[in-house]
DNA sequence: CGTGCAATTGACGCCGGTCAAATGAGGTGG
DNA sequence: CCACCTCATTTGACCGGCGTCAATTGCACG
Protein backbone atom coordinates (compact mmCIF):
# COMPACT_ATOMS: atom_id res chain seq x y z
CA UNK A 1 0.00 0.00 0.00
CA UNK A 2 1.20 3.09 -1.09
CA UNK A 3 0.50 5.00 2.41
CA UNK A 4 2.16 2.72 4.63
CA UNK A 5 5.11 3.51 5.78
CA UNK A 6 3.23 7.20 6.12
CA UNK A 7 0.18 5.69 7.92
CA UNK A 8 3.15 3.10 10.47
CA UNK A 9 4.72 6.93 11.27
CA UNK A 10 1.67 8.44 12.30
CA UNK A 11 -0.61 6.28 14.74
CA UNK A 12 -2.82 9.14 16.06
CA UNK A 13 -5.24 10.05 15.98
CA UNK A 14 -6.46 6.50 15.36
CA UNK A 15 -8.00 5.70 11.61
CA UNK A 16 -10.34 3.25 11.03
CA UNK A 17 -10.07 1.09 8.22
CA UNK A 18 -12.35 3.32 5.94
CA UNK A 19 -10.11 6.41 6.40
CA UNK A 20 -7.27 4.15 5.59
CA UNK A 21 -8.50 2.76 2.65
CA UNK A 22 -9.95 6.79 1.58
CA UNK A 23 -6.33 8.26 2.25
CA UNK A 24 -4.86 5.30 0.39
CA UNK A 25 -7.38 6.20 -2.88
CA UNK A 26 -6.43 9.83 -3.47
CA UNK A 27 -3.22 9.06 -4.54
CA UNK A 28 -2.99 10.02 -8.45
CA UNK A 29 -0.44 8.92 -9.50
CA UNK A 30 3.28 7.16 -8.71
CA UNK A 31 6.94 8.89 -10.34
CA UNK A 32 9.99 8.21 -10.10
CA UNK A 33 12.75 11.05 -9.79
CA UNK A 34 16.00 11.12 -10.51
CA UNK A 35 19.01 11.88 -7.94
CA UNK A 36 19.28 15.48 -7.42
CA UNK A 37 16.48 16.41 -9.61
CA UNK A 38 14.09 18.97 -8.64
CA UNK A 39 10.79 18.25 -7.29
CA UNK A 40 8.88 21.85 -6.69
CA UNK A 41 10.19 25.10 -7.50
CA UNK A 42 10.03 27.34 -5.29
CA UNK A 43 6.76 29.51 -5.09
CA UNK A 44 4.93 27.59 -8.03
CA UNK A 45 1.84 26.98 -7.74
CA UNK A 46 1.20 23.85 -7.03
CA UNK A 47 -1.96 21.72 -7.11
CA UNK A 48 -1.29 18.20 -5.56
CA UNK A 49 1.40 17.46 -2.87
CA UNK A 50 3.83 14.97 -2.57
CA UNK A 51 4.35 11.68 -0.53
CA UNK A 52 8.07 10.13 -0.49
CA UNK A 53 7.58 6.28 -0.91
CA UNK A 54 11.42 4.93 -1.65
CA UNK A 55 14.86 7.16 -1.02
CA UNK A 56 15.35 10.83 0.63
CA UNK A 57 14.30 14.02 -0.71
CA UNK A 58 15.41 17.41 0.63
CA UNK A 59 14.07 20.91 1.41
CA UNK A 60 16.23 23.84 0.78
CA UNK A 61 16.22 27.49 -0.11
CA UNK A 62 19.21 29.29 -2.10
CA UNK A 63 20.39 32.71 -0.63
CA UNK A 64 21.13 35.34 -3.64
CA UNK A 65 25.31 34.58 -2.32
CA UNK A 66 25.22 31.32 -3.88
CA UNK A 67 24.45 29.49 0.04
CA UNK A 68 22.37 26.37 0.35
CA UNK A 69 20.56 26.37 3.19
CA UNK A 70 18.97 22.94 3.66
CA UNK A 71 15.80 22.83 5.51
CA UNK A 72 14.84 19.50 5.99
CA UNK A 73 15.66 15.90 5.01
CA UNK A 74 12.79 13.23 4.47
CA UNK A 75 12.97 9.46 4.89
CA UNK A 76 10.06 7.49 3.13
CA UNK A 77 6.98 7.57 4.61
CA UNK A 78 7.49 11.53 4.89
CA UNK A 79 4.53 13.93 3.50
CA UNK A 80 7.16 15.97 1.89
CA UNK A 81 4.86 18.94 0.91
CA UNK A 82 1.69 18.44 2.13
CA UNK A 83 1.64 21.72 3.31
CA UNK A 84 1.21 22.99 -0.02
CA UNK A 85 -2.30 22.11 0.60
CA UNK A 86 -3.50 24.93 2.55
CA UNK A 87 -0.45 27.42 1.46
CA UNK A 88 -0.97 26.55 -2.81
CA UNK A 89 2.50 26.98 -2.94
CA UNK A 90 6.26 26.76 -1.13
CA UNK A 91 8.53 28.81 -0.18
CA UNK A 92 11.49 26.99 -0.50
CA UNK A 93 12.28 24.23 -3.18
CA UNK A 94 12.47 20.32 -2.61
CA UNK A 95 14.45 18.20 -4.53
CA UNK A 96 15.34 14.13 -4.67
CA UNK A 97 18.95 13.47 -2.80
CA UNK A 98 18.73 10.01 -4.43
CA UNK A 99 16.49 8.15 -6.90
CA UNK A 100 13.72 8.11 -5.61
CA UNK A 101 9.70 6.85 -5.95
CA UNK A 102 6.91 9.25 -5.02
CA UNK A 103 3.40 8.77 -4.78
CA UNK A 104 1.01 12.39 -6.12
CA UNK A 105 -2.23 13.29 -4.20
CA UNK A 106 -3.98 16.52 -6.18
CA UNK A 107 -5.27 18.62 -3.57
CA UNK A 108 -8.82 18.28 -4.45
CA UNK A 109 -8.84 14.83 -3.49
CA UNK A 110 -7.04 15.86 -0.05
CA UNK A 111 -9.41 18.53 0.47
CA UNK A 112 -12.33 15.99 -0.30
CA UNK A 113 -10.36 13.85 2.65
CA UNK A 114 -11.16 16.69 5.07
CA UNK A 115 -14.88 17.51 4.25
CA UNK A 116 -15.19 13.86 4.90
CA UNK A 117 -13.25 12.75 7.94
CA UNK A 118 -12.66 14.97 10.69
CA UNK A 119 -10.13 12.62 11.80
CA UNK A 120 -7.98 11.93 8.63
CA UNK A 121 -8.03 16.14 8.36
CA UNK A 122 -6.54 16.02 12.06
CA UNK A 123 -3.86 13.08 11.31
CA UNK A 124 -2.71 15.53 7.90
CA UNK A 125 -2.54 18.79 9.73
CA UNK A 126 -0.43 16.94 12.71
CA UNK A 127 2.03 15.63 10.29
CA UNK A 128 2.49 18.81 8.95
CA UNK A 129 3.11 20.49 12.38
CA UNK A 130 5.55 17.53 13.00
CA UNK A 131 7.36 18.73 10.42
CA UNK A 132 7.69 22.17 11.29
CA UNK A 133 8.59 21.01 15.46
CA UNK A 134 11.52 19.23 13.51
CA UNK A 135 12.13 22.51 11.57
CA UNK A 136 12.29 24.32 15.36
CA UNK A 137 14.91 21.90 16.95
CA UNK A 138 16.71 22.40 13.88
CA UNK A 139 16.75 26.42 14.97
CA UNK A 140 17.77 24.84 18.23
CA UNK A 141 20.69 23.50 17.15
CA UNK A 142 21.95 25.78 14.41
CA UNK A 143 21.64 28.52 17.26
CA UNK A 144 22.90 27.50 20.41
CA UNK A 145 24.58 24.52 19.44
CA UNK A 146 28.36 23.99 18.43
CA UNK A 147 29.33 22.24 15.53
CA UNK A 148 30.21 18.57 16.60
CA UNK A 149 26.74 18.81 18.70
CA UNK A 150 24.40 20.31 15.60
CA UNK A 151 26.03 17.16 13.92
CA UNK A 152 25.67 14.60 16.39
CA UNK A 153 22.12 15.61 16.89
CA UNK A 154 20.88 15.94 13.48
CA UNK A 155 22.25 11.88 13.54
CA UNK A 156 20.59 10.85 16.56
CA UNK A 157 17.40 12.74 15.10
CA UNK A 158 17.76 10.95 11.65
CA UNK A 159 17.94 7.54 13.15
CA UNK A 160 15.25 7.90 15.21
CA UNK A 161 13.28 8.42 12.52
CA UNK A 162 14.65 5.68 10.05
CA UNK A 163 14.05 3.23 12.83
CA UNK A 164 10.70 3.55 12.74
CA UNK A 165 10.34 2.65 9.29
CA UNK A 166 12.82 -0.13 10.01
CA UNK A 167 15.92 1.80 8.16
CA UNK A 168 17.80 2.32 11.57
CA UNK A 169 18.47 0.24 14.83
CA UNK A 170 20.80 1.09 17.64
CA UNK A 171 24.21 0.39 15.64
CA UNK A 172 23.74 2.72 12.75
CA UNK A 173 21.65 3.31 9.11
CA UNK A 174 22.47 4.33 5.82
CA UNK A 175 22.49 7.68 4.82
CA UNK A 176 23.13 8.80 1.05
CA UNK A 177 23.83 12.20 1.28
CA UNK A 178 27.20 13.88 1.22
CA UNK A 179 28.94 15.86 3.54
CA UNK A 180 28.08 19.12 1.17
CA UNK A 181 24.91 18.28 2.41
CA UNK A 182 25.15 17.66 5.78
CA UNK A 183 26.97 20.86 5.81
CA UNK A 184 23.80 22.84 4.52
CA UNK A 185 21.69 21.09 6.64
CA UNK A 186 23.59 22.42 9.99
CA UNK A 187 24.74 25.66 8.79
CA UNK A 188 28.66 24.48 8.73
CA UNK A 189 30.80 24.88 5.94
CA UNK A 190 31.80 21.34 4.52
CA UNK A 191 35.55 21.52 5.44
CA UNK A 192 34.69 22.06 9.44
CA UNK A 193 31.90 19.50 8.91
CA UNK A 194 34.64 17.24 7.69
CA UNK A 195 36.33 18.40 10.99
CA UNK A 196 33.89 17.44 13.06
CA UNK A 197 33.44 13.98 11.90
CA UNK A 198 36.75 13.21 12.29
CA UNK A 199 36.69 14.33 15.39
CA UNK A 200 33.41 12.55 16.33
CA UNK A 201 35.05 9.19 14.77
CA UNK A 202 38.18 10.07 16.85
CA UNK A 203 36.08 10.20 20.12
CA UNK A 204 34.35 6.55 19.46
CA UNK A 205 30.88 8.82 19.17
CA UNK A 206 29.69 8.60 15.41
CA UNK A 207 31.15 7.04 11.96
CA UNK A 208 29.78 8.27 8.92
CA UNK A 209 32.00 7.13 5.57
CA UNK A 210 30.69 5.69 2.82
CA UNK A 211 27.20 6.49 2.61
CA UNK A 212 26.35 4.91 6.37
CA UNK A 213 26.24 5.81 9.94
CA UNK A 214 27.94 3.62 12.70
CA UNK A 215 26.95 4.13 16.09
CA UNK A 216 29.08 2.38 18.60
CA UNK A 217 27.23 3.70 21.67
CA UNK A 218 24.03 5.02 20.79
CA UNK A 219 23.41 6.62 24.31
CA UNK A 220 26.58 8.37 24.66
CA UNK A 221 25.95 9.83 21.30
CA UNK A 222 22.41 10.84 22.43
CA UNK A 223 23.83 12.02 26.11
CA UNK A 224 26.75 14.29 24.05
CA UNK A 225 24.26 15.81 21.43
CA UNK A 226 21.73 16.51 24.37
CA UNK A 227 18.97 14.69 22.24
CA UNK A 228 15.66 14.89 23.64
CA UNK A 229 13.62 12.83 20.99
CA UNK A 230 10.04 14.26 22.12
CA UNK A 231 9.89 16.79 19.84
CA UNK A 232 9.48 14.30 16.89
CA UNK A 233 6.51 13.02 18.28
CA UNK A 234 7.04 9.65 18.25
CA UNK A 235 4.32 8.08 19.99
CA UNK B 1 -14.57 41.17 17.95
CA UNK B 2 -12.07 38.64 19.52
CA UNK B 3 -10.85 37.39 16.05
CA UNK B 4 -10.71 40.26 14.29
CA UNK B 5 -6.80 40.78 13.93
CA UNK B 6 -6.37 37.59 13.27
CA UNK B 7 -9.37 37.41 10.18
CA UNK B 8 -7.31 40.45 8.82
CA UNK B 9 -4.01 39.07 8.35
CA UNK B 10 -6.16 36.12 7.03
CA UNK B 11 -7.44 36.67 3.49
CA UNK B 12 -7.61 33.41 2.30
CA UNK B 13 -9.66 31.24 1.70
CA UNK B 14 -12.31 33.50 1.73
CA UNK B 15 -14.61 32.53 4.94
CA UNK B 16 -18.60 33.59 4.84
CA UNK B 17 -20.11 35.86 7.34
CA UNK B 18 -21.15 32.31 9.20
CA UNK B 19 -18.04 30.65 9.64
CA UNK B 20 -16.54 34.22 11.04
CA UNK B 21 -18.94 34.35 13.72
CA UNK B 22 -18.55 30.33 14.44
CA UNK B 23 -15.10 31.14 14.87
CA UNK B 24 -15.50 33.87 17.26
CA UNK B 25 -17.71 31.65 18.98
CA UNK B 26 -15.58 29.00 20.12
CA UNK B 27 -13.93 31.72 22.22
CA UNK B 28 -14.09 30.00 25.84
CA UNK B 29 -13.15 33.05 28.16
CA UNK B 30 -10.51 35.70 27.53
CA UNK B 31 -7.10 36.30 30.33
CA UNK B 32 -4.39 38.73 31.12
CA UNK B 33 -0.73 37.38 31.81
CA UNK B 34 1.44 39.93 32.69
CA UNK B 35 5.09 40.26 31.55
CA UNK B 36 7.63 37.53 31.44
CA UNK B 37 4.94 34.96 32.93
CA UNK B 38 4.84 31.55 31.34
CA UNK B 39 1.80 30.79 29.43
CA UNK B 40 2.32 27.85 27.50
CA UNK B 41 4.91 24.88 29.63
CA UNK B 42 7.25 22.77 27.43
CA UNK B 43 5.19 19.30 27.11
CA UNK B 44 2.47 19.78 29.12
CA UNK B 45 -1.17 17.97 28.05
CA UNK B 46 -2.74 20.70 26.52
CA UNK B 47 -6.63 21.35 25.85
CA UNK B 48 -7.00 24.24 24.48
CA UNK B 49 -5.47 26.95 22.19
CA UNK B 50 -3.88 30.99 22.79
CA UNK B 51 -4.80 33.50 20.36
CA UNK B 52 -3.09 36.47 21.07
CA UNK B 53 -5.35 39.87 21.06
CA UNK B 54 -2.86 42.27 22.88
CA UNK B 55 0.70 42.55 23.19
CA UNK B 56 3.88 40.51 22.69
CA UNK B 57 4.95 36.71 23.00
CA UNK B 58 7.39 34.77 22.06
CA UNK B 59 8.03 31.05 22.02
CA UNK B 60 11.22 29.63 23.25
CA UNK B 61 13.13 26.59 24.36
CA UNK B 62 15.73 26.17 27.34
CA UNK B 63 18.91 24.15 26.31
CA UNK B 64 21.13 22.44 29.73
CA UNK B 65 24.05 24.90 29.63
CA UNK B 66 21.29 27.49 30.48
CA UNK B 67 21.18 28.70 26.98
CA UNK B 68 17.96 30.44 25.10
CA UNK B 69 16.91 30.02 21.82
CA UNK B 70 13.59 32.02 20.64
CA UNK B 71 11.51 30.23 17.98
CA UNK B 72 8.98 32.91 17.63
CA UNK B 73 8.03 36.33 18.19
CA UNK B 74 4.03 36.78 18.07
CA UNK B 75 2.07 40.24 17.57
CA UNK B 76 -1.73 40.84 18.29
CA UNK B 77 -3.95 38.58 16.24
CA UNK B 78 -1.29 35.53 15.81
CA UNK B 79 -2.85 32.15 16.73
CA UNK B 80 -0.17 31.48 19.47
CA UNK B 81 -0.27 28.06 19.55
CA UNK B 82 -2.70 26.79 17.36
CA UNK B 83 -0.70 23.61 16.97
CA UNK B 84 -1.38 22.75 19.96
CA UNK B 85 -4.73 21.16 18.71
CA UNK B 86 -3.63 18.44 16.47
CA UNK B 87 -0.20 17.92 18.68
CA UNK B 88 -1.96 17.64 22.14
CA UNK B 89 1.39 19.25 23.69
CA UNK B 90 4.04 21.63 22.59
CA UNK B 91 7.50 20.61 22.25
CA UNK B 92 8.54 24.04 23.61
CA UNK B 93 7.03 26.80 25.56
CA UNK B 94 5.36 30.30 25.48
CA UNK B 95 5.57 33.37 27.51
CA UNK B 96 4.21 36.97 27.31
CA UNK B 97 7.34 39.07 26.38
CA UNK B 98 5.18 41.94 27.35
CA UNK B 99 1.57 42.33 29.37
CA UNK B 100 -0.94 40.44 27.24
CA UNK B 101 -4.30 39.73 26.32
CA UNK B 102 -5.38 36.26 24.98
CA UNK B 103 -8.60 34.31 24.17
CA UNK B 104 -8.44 30.80 24.71
CA UNK B 105 -10.15 28.30 22.16
CA UNK B 106 -10.65 24.61 24.03
CA UNK B 107 -9.80 21.83 21.47
CA UNK B 108 -13.11 20.59 21.11
CA UNK B 109 -14.20 23.76 19.89
CA UNK B 110 -11.87 23.82 17.18
CA UNK B 111 -12.37 20.37 16.49
CA UNK B 112 -16.37 21.30 16.14
CA UNK B 113 -15.29 24.01 14.03
CA UNK B 114 -13.17 21.50 11.68
CA UNK B 115 -16.46 19.36 11.17
CA UNK B 116 -18.79 21.66 10.46
CA UNK B 117 -16.26 23.49 7.74
CA UNK B 118 -13.62 22.23 5.55
CA UNK B 119 -13.13 26.15 4.60
CA UNK B 120 -12.40 26.86 8.17
CA UNK B 121 -10.38 23.90 8.42
CA UNK B 122 -8.00 25.19 5.73
CA UNK B 123 -7.83 28.47 7.29
CA UNK B 124 -6.25 27.44 10.76
CA UNK B 125 -4.02 24.88 9.53
CA UNK B 126 -3.25 27.45 7.05
CA UNK B 127 -1.99 29.83 9.82
CA UNK B 128 -0.24 27.02 11.82
CA UNK B 129 2.13 26.55 8.49
CA UNK B 130 2.92 29.91 7.76
CA UNK B 131 4.03 30.44 11.13
CA UNK B 132 6.19 27.05 9.81
CA UNK B 133 7.00 29.12 6.86
CA UNK B 134 8.72 31.58 9.47
CA UNK B 135 10.58 29.00 11.05
CA UNK B 136 12.00 27.81 8.06
CA UNK B 137 13.08 31.49 6.89
CA UNK B 138 14.65 31.88 10.82
CA UNK B 139 16.38 28.68 9.98
CA UNK B 140 17.82 30.18 7.07
CA UNK B 141 18.96 33.36 8.52
CA UNK B 142 20.40 31.53 11.48
CA UNK B 143 22.27 29.15 9.16
CA UNK B 144 23.58 31.72 6.64
CA UNK B 145 22.84 35.29 7.40
CA UNK B 146 25.70 37.27 9.22
CA UNK B 147 24.87 38.68 12.09
CA UNK B 148 24.08 42.55 11.21
CA UNK B 149 21.91 40.91 8.21
CA UNK B 150 20.12 38.52 10.91
CA UNK B 151 18.84 41.65 12.72
CA UNK B 152 18.34 43.47 9.90
CA UNK B 153 15.92 40.62 8.42
CA UNK B 154 14.25 40.22 11.81
CA UNK B 155 13.30 43.70 11.39
CA UNK B 156 12.22 43.50 8.06
CA UNK B 157 9.85 40.99 8.76
CA UNK B 158 8.61 42.19 11.91
CA UNK B 159 7.54 45.65 10.16
CA UNK B 160 5.47 43.96 7.39
CA UNK B 161 3.70 41.84 9.96
CA UNK B 162 2.73 44.50 12.60
CA UNK B 163 2.23 47.01 9.16
CA UNK B 164 -1.07 45.13 8.42
CA UNK B 165 -2.62 45.00 11.86
CA UNK B 166 -1.79 48.91 11.61
CA UNK B 167 0.72 48.89 13.98
CA UNK B 168 3.65 49.94 11.86
CA UNK B 169 4.47 51.75 9.07
CA UNK B 170 7.12 52.78 6.88
CA UNK B 171 8.93 54.97 9.19
CA UNK B 172 9.04 52.06 11.97
CA UNK B 173 7.52 50.56 14.70
CA UNK B 174 7.36 50.00 18.59
CA UNK B 175 9.20 46.83 19.36
CA UNK B 176 8.82 46.17 23.02
CA UNK B 177 11.56 43.39 23.37
CA UNK B 178 14.97 43.88 24.63
CA UNK B 179 18.47 43.18 22.87
CA UNK B 180 18.36 40.31 25.19
CA UNK B 181 15.82 38.88 23.48
CA UNK B 182 16.48 40.25 19.91
CA UNK B 183 20.36 38.05 20.79
CA UNK B 184 18.40 34.79 21.62
CA UNK B 185 15.72 35.14 18.75
CA UNK B 186 18.97 35.41 16.38
CA UNK B 187 21.44 33.39 17.81
CA UNK B 188 23.79 36.13 18.85
CA UNK B 189 25.41 36.72 22.12
CA UNK B 190 23.82 40.12 23.77
CA UNK B 191 26.91 41.98 23.68
CA UNK B 192 27.32 41.51 19.82
CA UNK B 193 23.82 42.14 19.13
CA UNK B 194 24.26 45.53 20.45
CA UNK B 195 27.33 45.87 18.56
CA UNK B 196 25.23 45.10 15.84
CA UNK B 197 22.32 47.70 16.54
CA UNK B 198 25.10 50.71 16.43
CA UNK B 199 26.98 49.38 13.50
CA UNK B 200 22.73 49.17 11.85
CA UNK B 201 22.57 52.62 13.53
CA UNK B 202 26.01 54.10 12.21
CA UNK B 203 25.27 53.03 8.57
CA UNK B 204 21.98 54.66 9.04
CA UNK B 205 19.91 51.64 7.87
CA UNK B 206 18.31 51.24 11.55
CA UNK B 207 17.63 52.60 14.73
CA UNK B 208 16.63 50.90 17.80
CA UNK B 209 16.09 52.29 21.15
CA UNK B 210 13.83 52.93 23.71
CA UNK B 211 11.73 49.88 22.71
CA UNK B 212 11.45 51.59 19.04
CA UNK B 213 12.15 50.98 15.74
CA UNK B 214 13.64 53.96 13.42
CA UNK B 215 13.67 53.57 9.84
CA UNK B 216 14.71 56.28 7.64
CA UNK B 217 14.86 54.06 3.98
CA UNK B 218 13.05 51.04 4.18
CA UNK B 219 14.09 49.49 0.94
CA UNK B 220 17.74 50.38 2.04
CA UNK B 221 17.18 48.32 4.75
CA UNK B 222 14.98 45.47 2.96
CA UNK B 223 18.06 45.47 -0.06
CA UNK B 224 21.13 45.53 2.86
CA UNK B 225 19.11 42.25 4.57
CA UNK B 226 18.01 40.85 1.03
CA UNK B 227 14.57 40.36 2.59
CA UNK B 228 11.91 39.11 0.17
CA UNK B 229 8.25 39.07 2.19
CA UNK B 230 6.78 36.02 -0.11
CA UNK B 231 7.27 33.65 3.03
CA UNK B 232 4.96 35.70 5.37
CA UNK B 233 2.31 35.24 2.61
CA UNK B 234 0.74 38.27 2.89
CA UNK B 235 -1.59 38.08 -0.22
C1' DC C 1 42.77 7.64 -19.00
C1' DG C 2 40.87 12.05 -18.40
C1' DT C 3 37.14 14.57 -16.10
C1' DG C 4 34.52 15.92 -12.25
C1' DC C 5 32.98 15.82 -7.79
C1' DA C 6 33.45 14.29 -2.78
C1' DA C 7 36.51 13.91 0.87
C1' DT C 8 40.48 15.37 3.32
C1' DT C 9 44.05 18.24 5.30
C1' DG C 10 46.96 22.41 6.44
C1' DA C 11 47.67 27.38 7.06
C1' DC C 12 45.73 31.42 8.17
C1' DG C 13 42.18 34.97 9.22
C1' DC C 14 38.09 36.95 11.13
C1' DC C 15 33.48 37.08 12.94
C1' DG C 16 31.35 36.65 16.84
C1' DG C 17 31.95 34.80 21.75
C1' DT C 18 33.81 35.54 26.44
C1' DC C 19 35.08 38.20 30.25
C1' DA C 20 34.86 42.22 32.77
C1' DA C 21 33.48 46.67 34.04
C1' DA C 22 30.97 51.02 33.68
C1' DT C 23 26.73 53.51 32.89
C1' DG C 24 21.92 54.19 33.05
C1' DA C 25 17.05 53.51 34.14
C1' DG C 26 13.26 51.88 36.84
C1' DG C 27 11.40 50.20 41.12
C1' DT C 28 11.14 49.81 46.12
C1' DG C 29 11.55 50.48 50.84
C1' DG C 30 13.22 53.28 54.61
C1' DC D 1 13.12 62.00 48.66
C1' DC D 2 16.99 59.39 48.63
C1' DA D 3 19.62 54.98 48.99
C1' DC D 4 19.88 50.83 47.04
C1' DC D 5 18.95 46.99 44.14
C1' DT D 6 18.26 44.88 39.78
C1' DC D 7 18.45 44.50 35.17
C1' DA D 8 19.34 46.38 30.35
C1' DT D 9 22.66 48.68 27.72
C1' DT D 10 27.18 49.79 26.35
C1' DT D 11 32.12 49.39 25.61
C1' DG D 12 36.92 47.49 25.61
C1' DA D 13 40.26 43.73 25.49
C1' DC D 14 41.09 39.32 24.27
C1' DC D 15 40.19 34.74 22.47
C1' DG D 16 38.68 30.76 19.89
C1' DG D 17 35.58 28.27 16.85
C1' DC D 18 34.59 28.15 12.50
C1' DG D 19 35.33 30.10 7.78
C1' DT D 20 38.39 30.85 3.81
C1' DC D 21 41.75 29.55 0.66
C1' DA D 22 44.31 26.20 -1.50
C1' DA D 23 46.14 21.85 -2.57
C1' DT D 24 45.91 16.78 -2.61
C1' DT D 25 43.75 12.33 -2.79
C1' DG D 26 40.35 9.06 -4.05
C1' DC D 27 36.72 7.31 -6.64
C1' DA D 28 33.09 6.85 -10.20
C1' DC D 29 32.14 7.18 -14.80
C1' DG D 30 32.45 7.95 -19.69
Amino acid sequence: MTTELFLMTHQRPRLTDAERKALNNAVAHKRRVAARQVIVRENMPLTQCTLLTKGFVHRYKDTEDGRRQILALHIPGDFVDLHSYPLKRLEHSVAATTDVEIALFPHQAIRELTTVSPNLTELLWRSTLIDAAINREWLVSIGVRTAAKRIAHLMCELRARLERIGMADRNGFDLPITQIDLADATGLTPVHTNRMLRQLRTDGLLDFRDRRVIIHDLDRLADFAEFDPSYLFLD
